[in-house]
DNA sequence: GCGGCCATTATTGGATACAAAAACACCCAG
DNA sequence: CTGGGTGTTTTTGTATCCAATAATGGCCGC
């Protein structure tokens, strides 16, 4: 299990391997809210001293992935449905100011571009083939993001605020009905931004990221 | 210079003290981003391990406020106007939001307290007192959000914001126009608040934040 | 048998030591 | 004088050690 045994990971910096790997581990779901995460312990699994992993544990904790547990050590932080509501609506409310700024500056080219995403995963969909819808959908909010790199801080946020969601959208998507909404989602999105309409492109995907909480919440509560 | 010289500091961890320490200087802008943050010399300073101050370092740097530099070590963050307009229309987005949060939430009595709060900070500008403004006008943001604590990473996310342009505002209130302008969008805040109008409060709120951003890109350019 | 208190133990925090890597400076060849 | 390469120095990364502190469990008095 050493944290070592990839070797797609060799020659990185040995906290950074920890924190990911630990990250991973958490945003996939195999670790739990339940654990508690020694210092010790995690260092003898993954087979490195305590200092590295002090870091991650760390990082992660000024990421708000992980908590400062009732005893001692950390704990997986929770998915209480006010914890999952909390993130999807900042999602929603920076990425709404992201596509303000974006239906300002985007040109033909990458609407363009954004239609074939949304085509491709409509393809997708027909032919069943779920793992390339999630995938394409992911794509779609990246390149969209990309568009305010620029606005470092604001970037940053929004893609730790999707990381951080990423567990419960896999679900979702699996559905078909999941799956078809938030592709009439990205064709309203898309539409917005033609419009050039700015108040209209922040409502629009505020609503889309709200629709997601909302299958989300489905997915993983009752 | 040791950290430990302050007495009420006494007792907490030392990677906090160093931690908030160094956070102090940077806001305050004493530590400019020209400066090389190297963590032997920085240990030394403060009559630490080094161990302390690196945990310091990557917390500041998960939050931003310093970056790894070209050379070794890490660099204040700096202050283009880009980056000051980035987090103060990141602190319009989120605390507009918030303030419609609010607005479903508050009672009478909440009410009446912002407004004894703005009433003794214009008492205090009509004085000349500007520190006292300052404070005052601090504590109305604060009380504020603290309607929203609740919503966990929300309110990290805003307390985080607005300590990152604690260092603008400052300069700006001196001057009285700048208060002036400052209570007025109080008044307007509370009005909005009022009427429980979320859509008016959101837009209320952002734009009073985007004056204070106006008035200190003023401040600190020319 | 129950609750509070002290001793014991597990776990984290901080300092130090050592290894690795990066920056630096110097020298030599061209 | 310039560029490349190598040895030196500085700085960071990791491991280990010791100290402080919180959790645990047992003991005693009630």
């Amino acid at each position: 299990m050493k944290v070592t045994d990839t070797p797609k990971q060799a020659g990185k910096p040995v906290r950074r391997r920890v924190y990911e790997h630990l990250k991973m581990e958490i945003l996939t779901g195999r670790l739990s809210p339940e654990e508690r995460l020694g210092e010790e312990h995690l260092a003898e699994i993954l087979g490195v001293s305590r200092t590295p992993v002090r870091e991650a544990l760390h990082k992660l904790e000024a990421e708000g992935l992980i908590q400062p547990g009732a005893k001692r050590g950390f704990i997986v932080s929770g998915d209480s449905r006010e914890e999952v509501e909390d993130r999807f609506e900042i999602r929603a409310v920076l990425e709404g100011y992201a596509l303000r700024v974006i239906s300002a500056r985007i040109g033909e080219e990458h609407l363009a571009r954004f239609e074939e995403l949304i085509d491709r995963a409509e393809a997708a969909l027909e032919a069943n083939r779920m793992d390339e819808v999630f995938d394409l959908n992911t794509r779609f909010h990246d390149t969209l993001h990309e568009l305010v790199s620029d606005r470092e801080r604001l970037y940053r946020l929004i893609v730790d605020m999707r990381k951080q969601v990423l567990r419960y959208r896999r679900e979702t998507l699996q559905s078909r009905e999941g799956a078809r909404r938030t592709l009439n989602g990205h064709r309203k999105i898309v539409l917005a931004l033609h419009l050039k309409d700015p108040d209209l492109c922040e409502r629009t995907m505020r609503e889309h990221i709200r629709q997601a909480k909302e299958d989300a919440l489905q997915a993983i509560m009752g």
